[in-house]
DNA sequence: CATTTTACGAAACATAGGTATAGGTATGAA
DNA sequence: TTCATACCTATACCTATGTTTCGTAAAATG
C-alpha cells in the first residue's frame, strides 16, 4: 500500500477507535470535530484512505466508513469447527459419536458458506508433506479435488485416509507423502473434504 | 431480559449479519426493506428492541444501532497475536516497523498471562520436525528454553533463528532438523521465545 | 521550476435517513 | 369490554450528513 501521512494515519486510528467504542463509525463531521479542522479536510482525508485502499465508504451513505485494509481491520474472532475423530482409525465420521471437541480456527482464512471440520491425524504416512502424527487438519468439505490436492477420502467400505489425489487414466491415485507407503490405486472412492490448514500444537 | 417476539429476534439476527458484511449498521430503511416492511414499521422494531436493551441507539444520529446485549454481541474466541515479520530475515524483530498484521489463535490452548506473537518461517531448516517454508510458528514469549524446545534466538548481533536448543557442557547447541544444516555452536544467544503451535495454510 | 499532493476553511447544496402523525388489524391480559 | 402490545401502511417533516464549489498555502515530487 502507499504510504499514509501522519495526519491520515491518526485518522485512521480515530476511526478505529471510534468504531471500538461505538460499534458504528463516525460521520464525517465527527472526525472533523475530533481533529478541530473543518467538513471539508475531514472529507479529504477520508477520501485519501480511500485511494489508498485503507477505508471504503458507501456513496453518499451516511456514516458507513468501512476499514478494509487487513492492517488496519479489528482483530477477528475464530469460527469453532467440530473435531471429528481422527483419520485412520477410520469409520463413521459424520456420525455424531465421533464428536470429540471444537478447535477455533482464524476465520479471516476461511471461505464463507463454506463447511469446516477438523481430524486429528494418525501414523506418518503424510510425513513429508510435513503432517505429523497428531497432528490437526482443518478439512474443508467439498465433494471434488483436482491433481495435487490432499483431501480426506473414504476408500471403499472402510478407511478414511488423507493422501494426495490424482486423477489417472481410468484410475484414481492416492498418493502418501512417505516411501514406506505405497500408493492406493482405486476407483472406488468418495471426496470427503480438502485439507485447508494443518495446527500443531507444542505441549 | 423480556424475552424477543420472532419479529425482533429476526430484525436482531439481520443487524448483526448486516453489520459482519459491511463493518456499521443498517439504517432503519435498509431494515425495514430487508423484510419488505414500512419503515415505521422498521423503526417501531428497533425502539422495541431498545426499551427491551438489546440496542441502543443515537437519537437521531443516522445508522447508530449500537448492539449492547451480551447474549447478542459477536463472542470472541481467539486471542489475535501480531505477527513480526519472519524468521531468517531476522533482523529488529519486536520494532513497529515490523508488523505484518494478525493471527488469530484458539485462547483454549493459551496459557493465560504469557505473551504470544508469530512469526512466519523461511527456509528448510526444520523441515525435518515438520516444519515448512511459509509455515506460521506462534512462539510464547519466554527467556528461558530447556533441552529439546524448539525455540526462537537472537544470535550474536544479527540472525533470528528457529531451532532445537541444547545445552551442552559449556556450550549451546542449536541444532536444524536437517542433515544439511550443520548446527550452531555458541554462548551468546539470547532466547526470545519457545514454539507453541505450528499453523499452515494451504492455498 | 512546474505539477501534483497534502492540508485546510467557509458556505452552500442535496438527500439519506431518523422521527412523527394518522391511521389499520390482531392477540392476549385485566 | 377495554386496554396494552405487536405489527403493519402511507405520507410527511426536518435535520444530520455526504458532497460540491471556491478558495489559500505549504510540502513533496519529478
Amino acid at each position: 500500500m502507499k504510504d499514509l501521512t501522519k495526519r491520515q494515519h491518526e485518522v485512521v486510528l480515530f476511526i478505529q477507535d471510534y468504531l471500538a467504542h461505538h460499534g458504528y463509525p463516525p460521520t464525517i463531521r465527527e472526525i472533523g470535530g475530533n481533529f478541530g479542522i473543518s467538513v471539508k479536510a475531514a472529507f479529504d482525508h477520508v477520501k485519501a484512505l480511500q485511494r489508498k485502499g485503507i477505508l471504503k465508504t458507501g456513496e453518499s451513505r451516511s456514516r458507513a466508513i468501512e476499514i478494509i485494509h487487513d492492517a488496519f481491520l479489528p482483530k477477528k474472532e475464530g469460527t469453532s469447527v467440530p473435531v471429528l475423530g481422527n483419520v485412520a482409525a477410520g469409520m463413521p465420521l459424520f456420525a455424531e459419536e465421533n464428536f470429540d471437541g471444537t478447535l477455533t480456527i482464524p476465520n479471516e482464512r476461511l471461505k464463507r458458506g463454506s463447511r469446516y471440520y477438523a481430524l486429528q491425524v494418525k501414523g506418518d504416512s503424510m510425513i513429508h508433506a510435513g503432517i505429523l502424527d497428531g497432528d490437526f487438519a482443518v478439512i474443508r468439505y467439498h465433494q471434488e479435488a483436482e491433481n495435487g490436492d490432499i483431501i480426506v477420502a473414504r476408500v471403499g467400505d472402510e478407511a478414511v485416509t488423507l493422501k494426495r489425489f490424482y486423477r489417472e487414466n481410468n484410475r484414481i491415485r492416492l498418493q502418501a507423502e512417505n516411501p514406506e507407503f505405497p500408493p492406493i490405486y482405486t476407483q472406488d472412492i468418495q471426496v470427503l473434504g480438502i485439507l485447508q490448514m494443518i495446527i500443531r500444537e507444542y505441549v
